[in-house]
DNA sequence: TTGACATGCAACCGTTTGGTTGCTTATTGT
DNA sequence: ACAATAAGCAACCAAACGGTTGCATGTCAA
């Protein structure tokens, strides 16, 4: 868990992710045409992404293979983000402006 | 959108965020009981909720009370993690079966 | 076979992160 | 009034992060 949150953490590997998204199983190089860094710093994005399981690679000759793997963000959804949907935004603009009155008055 | 993916990249910030899901309005020392490190610490962290809009915050007297919001959770949800939904996990698997028998043959 | 191409590995570097300590300020309750 | 409580501010530190450069390895195609 925390290794899917730590990789979503960074803008340039959500980009990664989108790109697959977009086509996937694109090769090193041809991810690299998107970002506007080196090769290698590339290549430690992904493999921060395959470590969180969000990416996994499949060797075609001398070539790597980058496929999406969407399972960890609907775990993330359905075991973490879920449970904060029942938490009403009501309740705190509410107590906010309760709190603000009693002070005044 | 990064300030809320970078504020949830830490466990101890995403076990505030949970002490706050469980019992919301907590003070700053209420909160540091359930962290093991200084206060100080705690509010370095809850300071990247605040500006995440992840946690709202109420003055009250000498007390700073915490609030819930999850309202970014929910937009990464519908903006981000939604449209990922739809990428077949079947394809992939598939894929890799199918290059790893043509290599094999 | 050999050159070009796709990738890996390792060392290095500045900045950010997560934490500490020490001190200050402001509110509360007796 | 004053001691205790709740919190803020600033400096400091080691480790992690995001990136670079240089070189090595393996595969393909002419």
């Amino acid at each position: 868990m925390d290794a899917v949150f730590k990789a979503l953490a960074d803008a340039s590997r959500r980009k990664l992710l989108d790109e697959l998204h977009g086509n996937n199983g694109q090769t090193l190089t041809q991810l690299c045409g998107h970002l506007d860094m080196t090769r290698q710093a590339v290549t430690k994005h992904l493999v921060l992404l395959e470590l969180a399981n969000l990416v996994t690679v499949v060797w075609h000759g001398r070539e790597k293979l980058h496929y999406l793997n969407p399972m960890p963000l609907q775990e993330i959804y359905e075991r973490w983000i879920g449970k904060y949907e029942r938490v009403s935004v009501q309740t705190l603009s509410d107590l906010k402006k309760h709190l603000e009155d009693q002070e005044k008055g």
